[in-house]
DNA sequence: GCCTGTGAAGCTATTCACAGCT
DNA sequence: AGCTGTGAATAGCTTCACAGGC
């Protein structure tokens, strides 16, 4: 397996989606710039992107729909699937639960935690919620990689260290603080805060140019 | 004003909150070392990022932590300040609404959208919510110029053309679905599915290097 | 003719390394 | 000695432009 470009990886995971979409509406076969224009990029940045699939397009007919869901399944799920955990069961933490609720079988929130224990040993969104004080247990037990830091900034290093403790090798982070991991563990950050005031400052100085 | 990198403003408004710590922690002066280490960057990053605010440094003292923070509000706030219409007030939007409440007063959510009239005329989080069939008359009224999309995909591109042509500059969109706006409103996406796939795929294959 | 796949160029972002100040 | 500010080097990402295939 040849090293993938982060963006490249987060595109292809856009690109399932819309071509999920497509196969849905009966479409068989799509052009680069079809896709390009669905997910607001360039043919070339598609194509750019596809390459690590391998060739997979024909000249003039484009790429078969069928054919790239599964080549990009095949470099972005692993076989046995992915569980994750969810830490946090507050007003996000079930926002992200609804979102997920039945989607991919392959990469599903499995296990909830939280410290508040009203809110443990129930079930939300299918999902079972337990007390943070079984995390690791749970963890090992369910054999979960990847964990979504859902807590206020304050507990967030905390939490983060519990689920590298109990194994896990990517983390999803919403609390506006960066989390310090090891270099084996991948951390995405969602800075809400952050991001809102990129969009206000370039709302403001803008005249031109935009879209990321 | 000169052109300020979009990942430069980003870790402006990071190393914002984080002086905003240390001041209450009583902290007067911070070398780049320290913030580089309370925002999981390197030293050299910070000192690159602080030269758009000029010459702030003193040798061998390092940053005044008051006159750092007043020198990034100058960049980055608007003097009048700037309000946020949120449209879509499930789980999501609730989610943000009490994420934001009562942070920043310069940045400040002042109207909810939602099509389900059950909700309007509601006050979330000290927010009035209001049906999305008022929305180009209250953004106007209330001289609001950044929206949040936080809706399901299906409605996404149709809410974000009302915003624009309500007059909003810039969007911050949690659907998944890439939003076609004309090049002078700028958009962050904030795609929680793609994000995590991502976490997902580094989970599996990384066997060193991380944090973005 | 119109498409894909891709080297090469162009751009943006990060890191290095060091001169200058205190 | 230990810091900041910054040219220069490097790395990473996107766009160009065109050879080759149907």
């Amino acid at each position: 397996m040849t090293r993938i470009p982060p963006k490249t990886v987060g595109r292809l995971s856009l690109y399932r989606r819309l071509l999920d979409l497509m196969r849905q509406d009966g479409l068989r076969f799509v052009y680069s710039h079809q896709l390009a224009h669905d997910a607001a990029a360039t043919p070339a940045q598609v194509r750019r992107d596809l390459m690590v699939l391998g060739p997979m397009g024909t000249s003039n007919k484009g790429y078969d729909v069928e054919e790239l869901i599964a080549a990009i399944d095949e470099v972005l799920d692993s076989p046995e699937g992915q569980r994750i955990a969810l830490v946090g069961v507050g007003n996000l933490g079930r926002a992200i639960l609804a979102f997920f609720a039945g989607r991919r079988p392959r990469l599903a929130i499995t296990a909830g935690f939280d410290n508040d224990p009203t809110k443990a040993a129930r079930v939300i969104m299918g999902c079972r919620i337990h007390n943070v004080a079984d995390l690791a247990a749970v963890i090992a037990q369910e054999g979960i990689t990847v964990g979504i830091v859902a807590v206020p900034a304050a507990s967030a290093q905390a939490v983060a260290d519990k689920l590298v403790a109990a194994g896990v090798r990517g983390i999803m982070n919403f609390a506006p603080s960066p989390l310090k991991v090891p270099p084996t563990v991948h951390v995405e950050d969602m800075d809400i805060t952050m991001t809102l005031e990129k969009v206000a400052y370039y709302a403001k100085h803008n005249k031109e140019k935009a879209v990321k």
